[in-house]
RNA sequence: GCGCCCGUAGCUCAGUCGGAUAGAGCAUCUGCCUUCUAAGCAGGUGGUCGCUGGUUCGAGUCCAGCCGGGCGCGCCA
């Protein structure tokens, strides 16, 4: 990667004039403006006013010490003491010549590999998944295929809900208003229905409100709890059903799991946990709950957590815990990833907190990876038009439906069935495009005609700029010639202008990628891909690539086969399918 | 009351952790299809980065206060 190079050769430089410099804040990044250079340090300022010298002076010396032949000819002290770099045609040619050898793809993996666990999507068992599942589900894959491509050792792992209160009522339901022939057509939706009739039997104020129920639901729980074989029979059927359910939708998103261990899994652990911290001190007894409280933490100062109910049930805050531990003791990983809804801040908060005073030993990092909400048209939570949750199978539908009517309007002679099959790619690529997009952090007002626009920065903008690609190698084919990419490598040559901005821009790939692991933010890849198709059809449109005489002619084949390698690359990290055409 | 997040072009939003003249898309205006997919490209218009102070060579970014909005806050998860 050509920045770590100057980064290299930087830091050797700056030991020369300043050995007391920490090496690791000598940063090179590419230049705001291609006016000034290719790639620049601002680091040397800062570490002028550390030695208390004159910044312009400080730079001068780094650059007169720096060494790097054949990478970059040119080195300038700017403006108030930034130094700013520029490659050498001879050093893209090679980085490239290198990349159409197989060598590397722009991009090197992670010095120290680590083990990291991402916690994501949690559905819940008997209810249908509905859009606020999604941001978890995409944003997590996108971070596990992140972490993978990097080299880390990644373990994905669904935290289910599949234990709590409601089992009470689906227990009832299922004994008193089963509909066989229906849980045999839509398992989830009688699963649904009967749990919405018991649940309304049981809340008081409503007019179905049934004390004898009630009292039922409370007895198929303790039952359940106590591990009733008939009970325990119904659970996991349910639970099958369920996962039924889920295997469907992750299918057609894409996503995999390496575990899926839900909170029923940690049952037996609870008891433990509670013990021992209650043993611990961590906890102590306040109106019949165990809690933990944080009188020295400002932020947690008010908001005590409750470890054991009055009742003598453990909550999620046990549960998380007994997971966190779980995790811990069988993966020693080196971080653990939550990704949820912004809303749980308070709660991880609390859970790492009292892990913290637990095990204080254990060097695990637990983060909190959190988003905002799906908003419909009228800035209220994305709903549907009677108010109900929208599920997440009704919601692809529609944007597989949507896509076809797009791809059968520009493309109509292209045979129906690849229609459908673009469809799918694109329908389901703009609906998690357009929640990678946006920092996670924000809400987004969810917007079919934005996310399935063909310009702008969106899933079809850019499988369409793929596509493009792919369509020259096609008639290049057809025309019966053949291409290899090692050899054609040869033949490289960087003249236009066009030529030259892209060359550079494919070697982003490997600082955006490295942000998104670090920030958790997939939304840089998405703003780089998108410049990088950008930077690709300009090329496109200034360059002529099968018009031109060779050697330009083979030389531009080589940057269109690796931009679409690092496009494709990049979109299969978004989890997103690439079309051969559009 | 306490805490978290947000406020950037008419609209929707980026802004890689303090760097150089704040960027996209939509909308609007002007050009470009006998030429590898015009689902495209080039260019114009459009900004007191909520307000006020502070930190420093340098602030959309950090700190304090204020205004406006969203969300959360003991026995749901």
């Amino acid at each position: 990667m050509l920045h770590r190079q100057i980064e290299e050769r930087l830091r050797a430089a700056v030991a020369q004039v300043a050995p007391e410099a920490d090496p690791g804040a000598i940063l090179v990044r590419p230049c705001p403006d291609a006016r000034f250079g290719d790639y620049q340090t601002n680091a040397l300022m800062a570490l002028a006013k550390a030695r208390r010298t004159n910044p312009r002076q400080l730079a001068q010396a780094v650059a007169d010490a720096f060494d790097a032949p054949g990478l970059c000819d040119q080195i300038e002290v700017a403006g108030p003491g930034f130094l700013n770099f520029r490659l050498t045609p001879q050093a893209l040619v090679h980085s490239l010549t290198e990349a159409a050898r197989g060598r590397h793809l722009f991009f090197a993996t992670a010095a120290a590999p680590q083990t990291v666990i991402l916690d994501f999507s949690s559905p819940n068992v008997a209810k249908p998944m509905h859009v606020g599942h999604i941001r978890s589900t995409i944003l997590g894959d996108a971070l596990a295929r992140t972490f993978r491509l990097l080299g880390h050792r990644v373990i994905t792992d669904n935290h289910i809900g599949d234990w709590g209160t409601q089992f009470g009522m689906l227990l009832v339901g299922w004994k008193t208003l089963l509909d066989p022939a229906a849980l045999e057509r839509d398992p989830i939706a009688e699963l649904e229905r009967i749990y919405r009739a018991v649940n309304a039997r049981c809340s008081e104020g409503k007019p179905e409100f049934d004390r004898t129920t009630l009292e039922q639901a409370r007895g198929e729980l303790v039952r359940l709890q106590a591990g009733d074989a008939e009970n325990t029979a119904i659970w996991r059927r349910m639970i099958a059903l369920s996962q039924e359910q889920f295997a469907t939708i992750y299918g057609r998103l894409g996503v995999r799991f390496d575990h899926a261990l839900g909170e029923s899994f940690y049952n037996d652990r609870l008891a433990g946990v509670v013990r021992e911290l209650e043993s611990a001190g961590i906890v102590r007894e306040s109106e019949g709950a165990l809690v933990a409280f944080f009188d020295d933490l400002p932020q947690l100062q008010r908001h005590p957590a409750i470890v054991r109910k009055s009742d003598g049930a453990a909550n999620y805050t046990t549960t998380d815990l007994a997971t966190l531990q779980y995790r811990l003791t069988t993966w020693n990983p080196d971080a653990v990833i939550y990704v949820t809804d912004g809303r749980q801040q308070l709660h991880f908060q609390q859970v790492f907190e009292i892990f913290r005073r637990w095990q204080p030993q254990a060097r695990v990092r637990p983060a909190h990876v959190w988003f905002g909400s799906i908003l419909g048209e009228d800035n209220r939570p994305l709903k549907t038009r009677s108010g109900e949750n929208i599920k997440l199978a009704d919601l692809l539908d529609e944007a597989e439906e949507r896509a076809l009517q797009v791809v059968a309007g520009k493309n109509p002679d292209l045979p129906e069935p690849e229609q459908r099959q673009i469809a799918r790619m694109v329908g389901i690529g703009a609906v998690k495009y357009a929640d990678l997009l946006p920092n996670r952090q924000s809400d987004y007002v969810f917007s079919w005609d934005k996310m399935l626009a063909l310009n702008g920065n969106t899933a079809p903008y850019l499988l369409y700029a793929a596509t493009r690609i792919r369509s020259i190698f096609r008639k290049l084919a057809e025309s019966g010639e053949t291409f290899d990419l090692a050899t054609a490598a040869a033949h490289l040559t960087l003249n236009e202008p066009a030529e030259l901005a892209l060359a550079k821009h494919l070697h982003g790939f490997d600082l955006v990628l490295h942000a998104v692991a670090e920030e958790h933010r997939p939304n840089y890849l998405c703003n780089y891909l998108y410049e990088l198709a950008g930077q690709f059809t300009g090329f496109y449109e200034a360059c002529p690539v099968l018009r031109a005489e060779d050697p330009v002619r083979t030389s531009r084949l080589v940057l269109c086969e690796l931009t679409l390698r690092v496009l494709a690359r990049g979109l299969h990290v978004l989890g997103l399918e690439l079309p051969d055409r559009m």
